[in-house]
DNA sequence: CTTCACGTGTGATGGCCATCACATCGCAAC
DNA sequence: GTTGCGATGTGATGGCCATCACACGTGAAG
């Protein structure tokens, strides 16, 4: 590990701190020891692809530091956003569970560590420990989720910006806790660029650069870099219908 | 059973003649003899309503006989088809599983069979036979992929037109034997309405019906009633690129 | 400092399709 | 039969947004 990133490597899972909040990682004493034999962890530069969508599987990547963004691309070049995987998350599953190619291409948005573990070890892993079964649907479950708001957003929402609109409202549940905060005023960061954005909602960039500014403009949104805050939430709300 | 209906009730899943094609059906002998024991049979007219989105879970239906659309409704009233479910499928898994109110409304298209197995009764089904944790992760799998195929169908695709000829194309990959059937010509069996078609591909019920008149104009497609025939698949093709 | 690549802002244009409106058709109930 | 309702066909209109085009800003590498 020659470069410098900004985070400690979680080199043990019994030790991690985070275990318990993780959506796949929170497994029984027995298969986090095994699992300890198992995984392979790898630390990757922002924009690193782990796996490319069609190709065989070669194996499951459990999300331990960063994010990662999921996507699907068409013959002609066009790609679209499925979800953005958060740390804790297991990637890959639905190929290796079913032998199937990659559903999607997966690539890291900032410097990020994940455990790799290969198809085969996967599978003996799955049959041998009960409760990893059950991380695995929940896993799968969480996926389906996202993809059917994903639906919703695409099929039901009427306007580029009642989409942006909400996409910005859920980014504002978990604000940052900065400092400076004044009340009312959620600031959150962003680390996606506006044609990332674009994919995500399914429009164009240039759409999405010129909704900001309408937003910015009626005082809704206040935009420093890669720090955004809502400072008026109730103007984006009464965009949103669904 | 007062109506009659046009199909067998399968009674016994273990004499069920299409259990091994059947994705979630295909259980071991001793799983299967515990569902005969916890699972409840019904018959239900077309457009029964098996579930509906958000209402708490209740149990798990296995739809044995028919197939059922699985919808989301905004607050307006617009609604949005997911996917049409067939039969062998589990529907309602990530409800039961996760504990979550539902995510879809399940509407029967066609008078069908379903049996029903109650959460706690299948929750505890899932924790003794390690064989249903398997299917319960393909079904997942399986609902994933559709919804991953619908974002790309909304997201990825230029056009109505486009997208419809896609939906057509993927009928006709299961065309009807018919008697009369000629050379080239793949006659399908359409029961959805051109309501429906439009929830499904995210446009509005006049566009498909505009589109299907230009279609039949240029001598793509033959409609007579609930039966399709693609006469020239090549013209349809030619749409689409993904 | 310069240079270049990448992200962003913004005008002009035109096409696709949602929407409204109404006619027509087919079928089931009576 | 006829009545009525749901499904379908089709015209007119207008708005949203994709697309093209280009300018500007900004940060990293040299």
């Amino acid at each position: 590990m020659s470069m410098a990133y900004n985070f400690r490597i979680i080199e043990d899972c019994l030790k991690c701190a985070f275990r318990e909040q993780r959506l796949f990682c929170d497994l029984s004493r027995e298969a986090l020891l095994r699992l300890q034999n198992i995984k392979a962890t790898s630390v990757y530069p922002k924009g690193a692809m782990l796996c490319l969508e069609g190709q065989p599987p070669r194996g499951v990547f459990v999300l331990c530091t960063g994010r990662a963004k999921l996507s699907t691309t068409s013959s002609e070049g066009k790609s679209m956003i499925l979800r953005i995987a958060e740390p804790g998350e297991a990637l890959g599953l639905t190929a290796a569970v079913s032998g199937t190619p990659y559903e999607a291409t997966v690539e890291t948005l900032e410097p990020s560590q994940a455990n790799f573990i290969s198809q085969v070890d996967f599978v003996r892993f799955l049959q041998e420990f009960p409760d990893v079964g059950l991380k695995v649907a929940k896993q799968l479950t969480h996926n389906c989720k996202c993809a059917y708001d994903e639906i919703r957003s695409l099929g039901l929402s009427n306007s580029v910006p009642e989409k942006l609109a909400k996409l910005i409202l859920k980014w504002g549940e978990n604000p940052l806790n900065l400092p400076t905060k004044k009340p009312h005023e959620t600031p959150i960061r962003v680390t996606l660029t506006q044609e990332e954005i674009a994919q995500l909602i399914g429009t164009s960039r240039e759409t999405v650069s010129r909704v900001l500014a309408a937003f910015r403009k009626k005082g809704w949104l206040r935009i420093k870099g890669a720090t955004w805050t809502i400072t008026n939430k109730t103007g984006l709300e009464a965009l949103v219908t669904t």
